[in-house]
DNA sequence: AAGGCTTAATGTCATTTTTACACTTTGCTA
DNA sequence: TAGCAAAGTGTAAAAATGACATTAAGCCTT
């Protein structure tokens, strides 16, 4: 796929976010749908993403476009890597795509991926530019994706997991009052396996991250759950002394 | 600095490695001094890297870099992350050394990281390209260094940290052969505080990742201490089965 | 040959953490 | 009011951690 670039100098750079929600069943990543290339064209899932200006960090192109494509703003990303395989976007319909959207489609184009967490319930995104479509679609449901988008999201959710051991970042992806059951499924959504219930409720409690309300659920069939919330201030504490133990 | 920049798509990227070594006393990084555009000029310190071609994954380009530069080969990189602030390569000193070595120096370039560790006493680089003379300096006493080099050796210290929570990295920096006592100092160079001694043998041994042999030091003014050599065959059972607990 | 030096090597106890495991409670619904 | 569904709770055994001081081995000096 050599021919296909210009000079050594010419390349894109793009940033793809891979946004992560829960929606107190399953974990979830936000894909566009791109605009079809003609009726019979079923386009493929992708990441939210697009081309960086070239007076612009990765950072600010990162909210940048994923504001563009979704409508979600104020989400901390945070960088999962560089992804610049040089087959990466020669799939024949990328390829097509690619034509009908950029100036210069031949030329090599590596990516910067970035992930979040949200609470999927408090951001409601509206797809725009070249976003027909969004949606949340189930981690453990996503066979294929366009261009290298099923490596990255690959390679964020590892750093979500590997995060997961020593970061309480599952706060992120809750509603500001929560029950422990959330909190527990959550983390086995992450985590991909079971944990006991008795033994996770412990070792939240003691981390003292979360503070019980005086509020239960209602409505439920069922006795309803206490609610909590977290508890920033010991979070940040325990960050300072550099604790590391939220392994499971 | 927006100005220097040809047009959105005209980047060039680079890689840049950041080598560990250990010499049985302090972590060290592994630095090139550039050829100096005169008498006058102290070049600073450089992490080794390059621009990449065009065919070429960053993988492939950061193992190349960093054999032209300083010789080394068959190391295993892995990716730090991506740098491409619009400021990293506008010091003037900087802009002076770029203009002499490339034919645009003023496009944008970013850059891919990758870091790896390294048994420093069995390998011996050798400066070539424009890499005029390679030294190791202690991580802690590094203040400055060319571009944005500082910033990515501190992340790639901070990947290395984490990594040493969850995985038995410190081996490739240890020769086939070592004591006790080096893994020891080497685990306190990158954690960067005191561990104790019968605390953490005890820890060590019982991982049984590493294999007593039946030889000792000999010729030290002391009680010579016992080898151990790496078993490669437990690490990877371990590895199997998601064991986490490295950490100290 | 003896004594001194330097680093290696070793064990224990108290405390904390982990693991495995089953029954009762609450509130709603039929 | 009976039953359903999920919440909430405790304990005991095993394992891991943290704190701490003495002896052992080999070389060097005199």
């Amino acid at each position: 796929m050599g021919e296909i670039y210009v000079n050594n100098l010419n390349k894109g750079i793009s940033v793809d976010c891979v946004i992560f929600g829960f929606d107190l069943e399953r974990l979830n990543v936000l894909l566009i749908q791109r605009e079809p290339l003609n009726q019979d064209d079923l386009s493929d899932l992708a990441l939210p993403g697009d081309l960086i200006y070239n007076d612009e960090n990765f950072d600010s192109a990162s909210n940048r476009v994923l504001k563009e494509l979704t409508g979600l703003e104020n989400i901390f990303l945070e960088q999962v890597g560089a992804f610049g395989d040089i087959n990466r976007l020669s799939k024949p319909h990328d390829r097509a795509w690619l034509q009908s959207v950029r100036d210069q489609p031949n030329v090599r184009v590596i990516t910067v991926a970035y992930y979040s967490l949200v609470n999927q319930n408090s951001f409601h995104p509206i797809p725009s530019k070249f976003a027909k479509s969004i949606i949340w679609k189930p981690v453990n449901e996503i066979e294929s994706l366009a261009f290298d988008h099923l490596d990255i999201l690959q390679a964020a959710l590892q750093k979500l997991k590997n995060k997961l051991q020593t970061q309480p970042i599952g706060f992120n992806l809750l509603p500001e009052k929560f029950t422990l059951s959330e909190l527990h499924k959550l983390y086995e959504a992450i985590i991909g396996k079971e944990l006991d219930k008795r033994n996770f409720r412990r070792k939240m409690l003691k981390l003292e991250l979360v503070t019980k309300l005086n509020e239960k659920q209602s409505g439920v069939a069922h006795k309803p759950s206490n609610y909590y919330s977290f508890n920033l201030n010991n979070y940040e504490k325990l960050q300072a002394e550099g604790y590391n133990n939220f392994g499971f």
